[in-house]
DNA sequence: AACTATTTATAAGA
DNA sequence: TTCTTATAAATAGTT
């Protein structure tokens, strides 16, 4: 999306590796949100960023009981 | 996206929440091997059909050690 | 952090 | 369920 292709491999760029995870991370949370409603689905997603911070979203009774 | 708005609440109608499900799952999967590859995350995502069929990704060695 | 051109995801239909 | 198409949504590059 947006300006340019998307090529599926490491962005070496520091900077550009670092707003992109910020950027898809909030996507793919919105994502794992709207999938668990709409579908009635139970969702764990994890997500380290290279720095070592911790995104998690989780919804359903399968991992409500294991997460929280 | 699509032909009409996303209303965010459980899809009642059977057929379409699992059409609905199966397409987004797909997605869902390939943003997560996305945001792991481009921006060198470790990512887990579990996901459970409302029928309890499971779906899962895993990159990354925080979580290779754990589900493989 | 906001913008916007463009790509990508997907809802509905076939 | 697989393909197509119109359109909504995500986002890459820019400001």
């Amino acid at each position: 999306m947006g300006r340019g292709r998307v090529q599926l491999r490491r962005i070496e760029n520091k900077i550009r590796r670092q707003v992109t995870f910020s950027k898809r991370r909030t996507g793919l949370m919105k994502k794992a949100q709207e999938i668990s409603v709409l579908c009635d689905a139970d969702v764990s997603l994890i997500v380290f960023s290279p720095k070592g911070k911790l995104f998690e979203y989780s919804a359903g009774s399968r991992f409500e009981s294991i997460l929280k």
